[in-house]
RNA sequence: GGGCCUGUAGCUCAAUUGGUUAGAGCAGAGCGCUCAUAACGCUUUGGUUGGGGGUUCGAGUCCCUCCGGGCCUACCA
């Protein structure tokens, strides 16, 4: 048995998010937590609402509310979203948290003690109108390259020149249009990064089986143009975490927020202690997972997350923890994602273009997401989400394959032997061959899950459903029962086996499937089938069962055609 | 502009890192079965691996070049 920090980059609070954000970092960690569980290991899963930072503060305005309460409303919406897709966090909590307050201004402590952050005095955008500076991409005018009207500050979309907010002519705010903006002296914490790239990268060197994904971007960063930059971590706002100094207050940034990107990742360890807070542990439950001092030694720590997030995960998150010069866990195991594309364009928020959690949830069970999603989950390049393609995959799957094949059996063992696990009849050569295929099926199965290989990882279940089929297929207990019965019940028999198998290999992928089959057999618990055998072996004669319903109704064409109008957005 | 990724069957993806005849699923075709959600099983069609050149005994894999798609580029997060 071994221990698993597992975390899944943060949601931003802005918002319900589309199925993008599940696709890329909280699916699949979800079904990996699920699965080291499974498997025995001790895992502490870990998410949290990322909820500093000016679109927080914009977002808030627009709902006409204070940003404190905006936050708690959208971080419950969050949470009974993710516990609508079944997401098994140990711990949902909040960067806006007590817990990360004081971690974040803690490590801003060691930092600075450590010569790991310099003041920088800057010339920033500030809009009175708005009260507050703008960032770069806030402030937006024509662009002096080649003339587009809407060029925002840091780059003009039309012609992809990078920009100073200064370049532009005739700028105004974003956010309120107002063109009285003014150039402001203001200053800034810079986390010298810079004077950590050798340590970064002599770390990075030694992953030699992270994602090339995660590797490149990091490397990319690494040697680009003067190599890594130093990075703002401080902001001109009211909503965030102020700046001070461990407790004691922070000479010349009063009034002053730390940058989100700074106390966002701060926020895995702020939420593994808000877990031990809400369970009355104390201190010591949450550091056994993040001090090597204190326990954290054995740990492996796993991060899942999409490509944008990569930069922060691979160097300013670590800088920071190696800059603390303290026993922090470095994370281990970074897996990326790239993104998932909706019918041939971009899932746009602000067209209303594409499926958002909420939505998704209202059409159709969990289960029928989590399985599409992670056996096309976007690993090697970009993938793209079209209801034809959703509808062919999850009815072939999940209706077809592998909820047909429980319908068959329990359906005919009720007709001919009733709701029982029948008794008579002795296992053959077809038996032990499918044992072995499944032995060999398993064990291609948990490799792929002990590489974080998602996508081999469903299409081998999926061939352990086939396999049931197959077998069933060349048994033929209809056919065997006329003039055998006690050999029809022997096949049943072991197909109920094969059933309660499925329920616990698929659990990681399709959890409300397994439960459902877990209710309808009587089960509590399984463990995980480390013996094949022994695992068909399970249900004895005489176990009773009810037949479930249909366990994954088929999507029709209507509704699928009906779906496509819908969310085809403005 | 720079960098990275990517291009394999009609579609979605594999291919043990240079090693036999490039494999799966879906879709298509044929046959079988009748327990089951018109479900299942078996068989089968389908490829100049984007084009061209090179290295090598051997290239989907490495190099050059051209073409297409995508992402990132540090103040959105």
């Amino acid at each position: 048995m071994s221990r698993y920090l597992i975390t899944s980059a943060l949601p931003y609070i802005n918002g319900i998010k589309h199925l993008g954000n599940l696709v890329g970092s909280q699916l699949p960690s979800d079904v990996t937590a699920r699965y080291l569980r499974a498997r025995g290991h001790e895992v502490m899963y870990i998410c949290a609402t990322d909820e500093h930072g000016t679109p927080a503060e914009i977002a808030a305005a627009k709902a006409g509310k204070p940003v404190a309460e905006y936050c708690a409303e959208m971080w419950a919406v969050q949470k009974d979203l993710a516990e609508g897709f079944g997401l098994s966090f140990d711990h949902f909590g909040r960067s806006s948290s007590e817990r990360n307050r004081r971690l974040t201004q803690h490590f801003a402590k060691q930092l600075a003690e450590a010569g790991l952050i310099r003041e920088v005095e800057e010339k920033m955008i500030y809009s009175p109108t708005d009260g507050r500076f703008l960032p770069d991409r806030y402030v937006e005018g024509t662009c002096p390259n080649c003339g587009y009207d809407s060029a925002r500050g840091d780059q003009c979309e039309n012609c992809t020149k990078q920009l100073d907010p200064t370049d532009l002519i005739e700028p105004r705010s974003a956010i309120s249009g107002a063109t009285d903006l003014e150039v402001r002296e203001t200053k800034h914490l810079f986390l010298r990064q810079s004077a950590m790239a050798k340590q970064l990268e002599a770390w990075i060197d030694t992953k030699a089986d992270w994602p090339i994904l995660t590797t490149s971007i990091a490397k990319k960063w690494l040697r680009d143009g003067d190599g890594l930059q130093d990075r703002g971590i401080t902001r001109d706002l009211d909503w965030g975490i102020p700046v001070q100094k461990g407790d004691a207050p922070w000479p010349g940034m009063e009034g002053k927020v730390f940058y989100v990107w700074f106390d966002a990742p701060i926020e895995y360890i702020g939420a593994t202690a808000e877990w031990a807070d809400a369970h009355e542990l104390d201190d010591a439950a949450w550091q056994r997972w993040w001090r090597t001092d204190l326990g954290a030694e054995d740990v492996t720590y796993l991060q899942f997350m999409g490509k944008d997030n990569v930069p922060f995960h691979t160097l300013s998150f670590p800088a920071t923890i190696l800059g603390s010069g303290e026993p922090w866990k470095l994370v281990d195991y970074i897996k990326s994602f790239n993104y998932l594309n909706y019918q041939g364009g971009q899932f746009s928020t602000s067209k209303g273009r594409g499926v958002f959690q909420d939505q998704a949830l209202a059409i159709l069970p969990a289960d029928y997401w989590r399985w599409w999603l992670m056996s096309n989950v976007p690993e090697t390049s970009d993938s793209e989400f079209t209801w034809e393609m959703f509808q062919a995959g999850v009815n072939k799957d999940l209706a077809d394959v592998l909820g047909n094949f429980v319908s068959r059996v329990t359906k005919f063992c009720r007709s001919k032997f009733g709701e029982a696990v029948p008794e008579g009849g002795a296992y053959g050569p077809a038996e032990e061959a499918l044992i072995a295929e499944l032995t060999t099926r398993v064990a291609a199965y948990q490799a792929h899950m002990d590489a974080y290989e998602l996508r081999k990882s469903a299409a081998e279940l999926r061939a352990i459903w086939v396999a049931g089929n197959e077998y069933l297929q060349a048994a033929a207990p209809w056919a065997a029962f006329k003039q055998d019965p006690d050999a029809a019940a022997a096949t049943v028999r072991f197909a109920l086996n094969l059933i309660t198998l499925y329920a616990v290999l698929s659990e990681p992928f399709i959890p409300d499937f397994s439960a459902r089959v877990r209710a309808a057999f009587g089960i509590d618990s399984q463990p995980w089938p480390e013996d094949i055998g022994a695992a068909l072996a399970i249900l004895e004669p005489g176990h009773a069962f009810t037949t479930p319903d249909v366990l994954f109704a088929k999507i029709t064409d209507e509704q699928r055609e009906g779906w496509e109008q819908q969310f085809a957005g403005a």
